[in-house]
DNA sequence: AATTCGGGGGT
DNA sequence: ACCCCAGAATT
């Protein structure tokens, strides 16, 4: 159903990632090492372990220690471990090349429900059920109302998943559900304002950035200069907002006013309608 | 279904 | 200080 919005909204938005512009090998390595890494830690380790390693058989003829020491501080080091493992069957079983079979991939070593999935749509453009966490924080809140999806994917989630994975291109859905869970559908302060299904976000329509503001409200007192800060980010997160909600960012009603006026001053937000403010539209 | 396995950035 | 991250394997 909102398929449009988010595949349009990830073709203007994505970020340049090597492993969106490579061979199944090298989708293979980052699917390794992302596994709960996130992506800004992976990207150095990854850009040298390609240059050095750029196949399986490659990967196959090194020794542990080098592989232990290439993987240098990404956390999880038996991962390092078993795709060099995975590497060596890969060249001894498959003649160097990745099985596409996800059975074939998910008897690999360190390779899992996830990451074989992961490998089907992102190395081989077919249909899986790519349910990382991005992905089903993202649906847990558009669909079920919920901030948090449970510890493992239910047969509800596998199966929704399905129904919406489009006709050709599977690996552009996969990629762009993710990426929005991963930039704007985030697990703390998620930038709803920003958000091209916001509108139509269960989680959101049960008012979740009440609860959101009430969580903080606790921890913000005092200076004017601080309810100036608070205002502005409260922006950034929802774009729009008005009077009203912005009030229950503050306690002390005159500070606010006062915040509001000089914030107006010196040009860090507009007003926009009667009673509503936002950041300026450049 | 729970637990174990890491390091590092964000808040 | 606490939370979180494109999970997998073992118990």
């Amino acid at each position: 159903m909102y398929e449009k919005e988010i595949i349009s909204w990830f073709k203007s938005n994505k970020r340049d990632l090597p492993w969106r512009k490579t061979d199944a090998w090298g989708v293979l390595v980052s699917e390794f090492m992302l596994q709960q890494t996130p992506v800004t830690r992976v990207l150095p380790v990854y850009t040298e372990w390609i240059k050095r390693w750029p196949t399986a058989e490659s990967l196959a003829k090194a020794k542990p220690a080098e592989v232990i020491t290439a993987w240098g501080r990404l956390g999880y080091p038996r991962r390092a471990l078993r795709l060099h493992e995975c590497a060596k069957v890969i060249t001894s079983q498959y003649k160097g090349r990745i099985p596409r079979e996800e059975a074939e991939l998910r008897a690999l070593p360190g390779i899992g429900e996830y990451t074989a999935a992961a490998m089907v749509a992102f190395a081989f453009n077919d249909r899986s059920l790519v349910l990382d966490i991005n992905i089903r924080r993202l649906f847990a809140r558009l669909y079920d109302g919920v901030e948090t999806p449970k510890a493992s994917a239910t047969r509800a989630e596998k199966s929704r998943y399905e129904e919406l994975i489009p006709k050709n291109e599977a690996h552009v859905w996969a990629a762009a559900t993710m990426e929005l869970g991963a930039l704007i559908c985030t697990s703390q302060t998620p930038k709803c304002g920003i958000c091209p299904v916001a509108k139509d976000c269960t989680w959101r329509s049960l008012d979740y950035p009440k609860s959101d503001i009430v969580k903080r409200r606790q921890t913000w007192h005092g200076t004017d200069r601080q309810c100036r800060g608070a205002i502005v980010q409260a922006l950034r997160e929802n774009q729009v907002l008005k009077k009203s909600e912005i009030a229950q960012l503050w306690d002390v009603p005159s500070q606010l006013e006062k915040a509001l006026l000089t914030l107006l001053d010196d040009g860090l937000i507009e007003a926009r309608g009667k009673s509503s403010y936002s950041l300026p539209r450049n």
